[in-house]
Order: structure tokens, then sequence, then C-alpha cells
DNA sequence: CCACATGATTATGT
DNA sequence: ACATAATCATGTGG
């Protein structure tokens, strides 16, 4: 800013100074020069004080000088001369590789980009959309709000960086245009002008940038660490989520959709129900002895609740209602899931190191349940076809735990399968 | 306070 | 794009 008042202030003035040269000194001595020099140096610091009026008046009164008209063709000629050491080459400069990365950034986080929701109703907006999922979306909306600041800041700095380039461009193109008067100047050099001008001024919003960036990344790993910070899952998730998997434990991978519906089940998001179901995989390969018990637990219960639905299927049936027999509450995955849930329990009994310890508990599930399934109409024709294909994927494909550990390796800490069998629990 | 459980992130491979 | 493995950082029970 500072520099801008200069430059006005020289332009009432500079008009007038471009001519003190004439100066009879031709000085062989540089001592002389350098005195000159300081004479001009002092003419133009105390030149601010004069009035304006008076300033006005001087450069008329040069401008007027009969001399002029000659002086300035003098002027030109030396200036054709010398000043071919514009140096065109002026090399485009390539777009600056770290402008272009902070300018991805700040697009790509939302700063720089179209302005999505309007300034301050975004906050509002991004917490009214989420809207069923409140469980993050109350820090979700705060980063959204901060983030919004910053775009405001941002935006409103670079729009008064813009505006301020182009006055000042504006006022040195006049500024140049009125000295083209009393000295030559080219169009290029005007535009060579700008063009300093310009990248001063880039220069500055890179700092802009630069700093806006700077308090995104802040931003953001204060909001990374406020989501590391977790909470762990409700209980209900947890057992929705170890049904599944135990239940699908020859092929524990979730669809997409499989996922969707085990996040709305568990009020968490797709993304937690892939972790988890990452995090779970990679639990139990590693380290399966320990999660046996739990896994004969999750397989009784699986059966008891397939049992019952199956039950009630059947008593559906015999009432000649052939409604679906999903009972819903927490088994909840219809039809191709008992199967998938049978052929699980069977793999779970056919592994040598651990078949002993399931035993009779889980076995009378399993055979309550074949002995109710068979009952079923429908449902005989795709349980009795899939039993070996199950088998045959566990233990011959390694697919997904085959790779661990041989059981036999692991010693059974647990002590008897707590699995109760209680028909009616 | 410690050890373990657990959700999330990162690095790497496919 | 997804899976895995390793790792981080916190939650939790003893």
């Amino acid at each position: 800013r500072g520099e801008k008042k200069r430059l006005l202030a020289g332009h009432s003035v500079q008009g007038g100074m471009a001519l003190p040269p004439p100066h009879g000194h031709d000085g062989t001595d540089g001592d002389g020069r350098k005195q000159d020099i300081g004479d001009i140096l002092h003419q133009i610091m105390t030149i601010t004080d004069q009035s304006l009026d008076e300033a006005q008046a001087k450069k008329h009164g040069l401008n007027c000088h009969r001399m002029k008209p000659a002086l300035f063709s003098v002027l030109c000629e030396i200036k054709e001369k010398t000043g071919l050491s514009i140096r065109g080459a002026q090399e485009e400069d390539p777009p600056d590789p770290q402008l272009m990365r902070l300018d991805n950034m700040l697009l790509a986080e939302g700063v720089a980009g179209p302005e999505k929701g309007g300034g301050s109703a975004a906050a509002a907006a991004a917490a009214a959309a989420s809207g069923g999922a409140a469980d993050n979306s109350i820090e979700h909306s705060d980063y959204r709000a901060k983030l919004t600041q910053i775009r405001q800041i941002y935006h409103t700095e670079l729009e008064k960086y813009e505006q301020a380039c182009n006055e000042f461009t504006t006022h040195v193109m006049n500024l140049l245009r009125e000295q083209s008067r009393t000295r030559p100047i080219s169009p290029k050099e005007i535009e060579r002008m700008v063009g300093i001008i310009h990248r001063k001024f880039s220069s500055i919003q890179m700092q802009l940038k630069q700093s806006t960036c700077e308090a995104v990344m802040i931003l953001r790993s204060r909001f990374l660490d406020a989501r590391r910070k977790r909470r762990n899952f409700s209980k209900q998730a947890t057992e929705i989520l170890n049904e599944y998997f135990y239940s699908h434990l020859s092929n524990p991978y979730p669809s997409e959709e499989a996922k969707e519906e085990l996040a709305k089940k568990c009020s968490i998001t797709v993304s937690q129900v892939s972790n988890w179901f990452g995090n779970k995989r990679i639990r139990y390969k590693k380290n399966i002895g320990k999660f046996q018990e739990e896994a004969n637990l999750y397989a009784a219960k699986t059966a008891v609740n397939a049992a019952h639905a199956a039950a009630a299927a059947v008593q559906n049936s015999q009432a000649n209602s052939p409604t679906t027999p999903n009972s819903g509450s927490s088994g909840s995955f219809s039809l191709p899931n008992s199967g998938d849930m049978f052929l699980s329990m069977q793999s779970l009994n056919g592994d040598s190191y651990q078949g002993a310890q399931v035993g009779a508990n889980v076995q009378s599930q399993v055979d309550t349940l074949r002995h109710v399934i068979s009952q079923t109409a429908g449902y005989n024709d795709a349980l009795g076809g899939n039993p070996m294909y199950s088998q045959h994927n566990l233990n011959a494909n390694g697919g997904w735990q085959d790779a661990t550990t041989p059981s036999s390796v692991i010693s059974p800490t647990e002590g008897p399968g707590s699995v109760h069998s209680d028909t009616s629990n």
C-alpha cells in the first residue's frame, strides 16, 4: 500500500523530474555525478512537500518549455539505441508447480471451487443434509463451518487483491500514458510493466493461498484427530456385525448392499462397516483360537434365530400363507442367509481343532435347524446342494482362512463353549 | 497404570 | 477400487 502511495505521489512529480538532467555537468569525474544524484534524490525526497498545485504548475511549465520537443526527440533517439536491452526473451514462465499444487489443493478441499451452499447457511445446510446420521455430523458440520469461514476469508482477500491489482494496473497505465508525453514509452514497455505488476500481485496471492492451505491443513488435521478419537460402537451394533460375520464365515465379504444394510441397522456409516469387517477378518485370521468362543456363540445364536424363523415359516406354511419367514429383529439376513449360516456351521464343525468343542451343543442346534428346515418346503434344495461347495470354499480354496496357520497349531484355550441350548432364547 | 480391545488410518499389493 | 497388514491412538477393565 505504501508503494502505491509513493507511486501515486510520483505521478504528479515524475513529469517534472524527468527533465532536470540537462544540467551542465558532463561529469567525467564520478564524484560530481554522485553529487548530482544526491541532489536529485534530495529533490525527490522533498518534492512531496510541495503542494500539488505547485507541482502541476511546474510540470505544465516544463511541458511548455520551448526546448521540450527537442529534448523529447533526443530522448527518443537515445532510447532507440539503448532501450533494446528490454530483452524480449521474457520466457513465459511455466505455471509455477508450487502454485499449481496450492491451487489443486484448494480446489480439492472445496475452498477455491464453486461455492456450494451459500456462505453462512452452509453449516446449517450440511447439518440438515446429513439429517439422520446425527452421529458424526456434529463434528462434520463443525468442520464444514470452519472450512466455510476459511473460504470466505480466502475469497474476500482474493477479491481484494484482484481489485487492488486491477486498480493499480490501470493507474500505472495511466501514469505511463501520461508520461509518454514527456518521455518515450513503447506499448511493449507498458505491457512489460503490467506483467511485472501482475507477477508481483500473483506472488502475493500465492502467499494468501499458501496460508489458506496451511489453515485448511491445520483444520483438517484437527478434524482427523477428532475423528481419531473413536467411540466404540454400541453393543447392539457389534452384535449385529458379529452375527453377520460369523454367519458368513465362509466368505465374510459383505456386498455393498449388505454393508449399507448393516450400516443402517447399526447406525454407523458404510465405511465404518468396511473398517469393521477389515479389522475383523484380519484379527480373526490372525488368531482364530481367540475368537472361537465368540464364533460358537454367534453361530449358535444365528442357528437359534434361524430355527425360530424357520419354525415360524413352517407354521406359516402349515397355515397356508407363504409370507416371508423373516422375523427380522436381529437375525435379519433373509433367505440366502440361513443357507449360508448353515454352511458356516458345517464348516465350523468340520474344523478338526475345534470340532470337539463345538460339540453337541451347537450340533444339537444344527440338528434342530436341519430338521426344521427339512420340513420347510422351499429351502431343502438350496441347502442340500450347497454344503459341499462351502466346505470346498473354506478348506481347499484357501481363500481367506486357509492361508493361516493350520488348525493343529492352535491350542484351544477356551473352556467349554458357552453355548446354551435353550431354544427359546 | 497397564494391558488388551477396538476403531481408524496408512502403506502396499492386486 | 478393494483387501490386507501394520500401525496408531484411544477406550476399557483389571
